[in-house]
DNA sequence: TTTACATACCTAAGAAATTTATGCATCATT
DNA sequence: AATGATGCATAAATTTCTTAGGTATGTAAA
């Protein structure tokens, strides 16, 4: 993969799970290719996800029985579809909930207006 | 030290050298101890530094010209206060930008596929 | 008085998460 | 036929942090 320009990849660190995990929780199934592509779109490339990251992650959630998977055949090319479970759904809003906390006392730190709404 | 309960452990990855920098941005000149007990009462005990990791840091920081430093012993024991240097200066404001730009990046994630779901 | 805890610094081994670097394969475009 | 986009995957190296020690002084309690 091809990286574009990320101010800050560090901060990314311990928060692949969350952004998996939360958009899983609202698009019902993605595939990996997928969300690498919706994220780079959605932060207008600001955050690019490695494959060598998200891959990993998405096989430990559905070792953890969070995510489901279906390989669906489309265009000759085979996608690997994740979908939350249950317990997985469970797992998005609470990590959600852990970032916006983080996120609070970030601004509590900082003295300063850092919306924590998401 | 001793440990409180922190939520999101790895949420804090990547944020340490931005809370570090930021505080001294506001303080003028801290000590490590300092700001440790400083972040752990401005969130309730939610984010605790760990020295483990604060230390190397702070050294970091000199070594890289961001800091000076200065021992001054207060009650028997030696404080190393650390000061921002100009170059410091411009690292903290900058550090915190990209804070602020990286969650408004995770809210775009969040709230772009309600959006443009249809 | 000695025990415990707070203050104050530090380092090193290991773990965890990620980057970097690959590899494979298909499809579309040039 | 070559390149880039799509789509999956793994492995070594790196970064960053935790865990677990170490040293030392001051203060309050048992």
């Amino acid at each position: 993969m091809y990286n574009c320009i990320m101010y800050s990849k560090e901060l990314l660190k311990g928060t692949l799970k969350t952004i998996v995990l939360k958009l899983l929780s609202e698009q019902e199934k993605m595939y990996g290719y997928e969300i690498t592509q919706h994220v780079k779109s959605a932060t207008d490339g600001k955050i690019v996800l490695t494959e060598g990251a998200l891959y990993p992650t998405l096989h430990k959630l559905e070792a953890d029985g969070y995510v489901q998977t279906e390989k669906i055949t489309y265009g000759g090319r085979v996608r690997k579809y994740y979908r939350l479970t249950e317990s997985g759904n469970e797992a998005a809003e609470q990590k959600v909930n852990e970032f916006a906390e983080f996120v609070q006392s970030m601004k509590f730190i900082f003295n300063k207006n850092l919306s924590t709404e998401l």
